[in-house]
Parts: C-alpha cells; structure tokens; sequence
DNA sequence: ATCTATTGATAAGT
DNA sequence: TACTTATCAATAGAT
C-alpha cells in the first residue's frame, strides 16, 4: 500500500525509518484495539524501539494478571510464533 | 474494509466472532512482524481468546529480556495506551 | 478454506 | 511533524 511497495526489511534513511514507525505503530495499536474489541481478545503489545523508548497496549486491567497466569500454566494451548515463523507462513 | 463496514463492538454471533478472530490476529502478527523487520523494533505480542488459547509474538530472542529491564527502569521514557486511550484518539 | 468487492492502511509528497 | 492522496493491503461477507 502507499505510493510504492516497498520491501519488508530494515529502512535505511532514519528519517524515512522513523516516520514509518510513527505511523505503523499507532497502526498497530488501533488493530489491537479493534480485534479487543471485536472478539473480547485480551491482549498486550509491547513495542521498544531504537532509541530505547517504550510503548505498550493493554487491553485492559486484566489482561497482565490473566497472561501471568497462562504463561506459566503448561495444561494451556499455546502458539508461538517469531520473525522467521511470520515469514514463512506469508510469504513463502 | 470488507464487504461492508463494521462497527468496532463485540461480534454476537459465535461463528462470524472466531473467523473474524482467525483472520485479525494472522493480520496482527504479520503487521508485529513488519514493523520489528522494518524499524528494527523489539516487538512482543500476546493474545489470550476467549477459549483460553494464548498467542504470542515474539520478534527476536531477547526481546523478553530487554522488556524487562525497560519495565522496571524508571528513568525510560514509557507510553502506555489502553482501549479508551486509543478510541478517543482514534474516533474522536 | 477460498474468493472478491470494498474499505482501510500507508509510502511519498507537501 | 501533521496533512494529503495515490496505491496497495486487509478483510467482511459469501461460497
């Protein structure tokens, strides 16, 4: 989307980078929020950048209480993906 | 987006609430993993349903580690958002 | 799961 | 950094 299409990989000029993560970032946030919403998901996101800056959504009050708990339940379906996981999946 | 738009509340019926689900949070996790690739961010993502499956995103490995540290550092600089925040910024 | 009309997100430009 | 706009991407509803 946008005016090109551009690659998934890292952005060299800085200040193009950091326009892109201004914007992908509240991106990011307003679908969580959407898909809280939507599905009564609890959720949390955790976004640190480069300049050692961090941001967070939580769904609600929850939703930390409630991850602690499932993170250390081993009776719990989990699925865990990471980068390569992602790109895999979308990509190949 | 979609055939018709939708409003950001609660989907009633079950059967549109889990496809609906399915498919966001596919979009959630590769839009997570475009940002960290793009902008070289550290990204974790966590979402619980409402049958108890837990979902998570982690971009690298020392993401967990690092957030960490930032969480109790009280000299980071930190944003932190939740649903209303992102409503209100979003839609009013 | 797959298809496609339609809205939504966003890359560049300003 | 905020606004605009052309363009591609995500997805709602149907199958």
């Amino acid at each position: 989307m946008g005016r090109n299409k551009i690659k998934i990989e890292k952005i060299e000029n800085s200040r193009i980078r950091q326009v892109t993560f201004y914007k992908r970032k509240k991106g990011l946030i307003k679908k969580s929020m959407e898909l809280s919403l939507l599905c009564e998901a609890k959720i949390l996101l955790c976004v640190l950048d480069k300049n050692e800056k961090l941001t967070t959504y939580i769904s609600d009050s929850e939703t930390l209480k409630d991850l602690e708990e499932y993170f250390f339940n081993k009776t719990i379906q989990k699925e865990n993906f990471s980068n390569i996981d992602v790109i895999f999946s979308f990509y190949f």
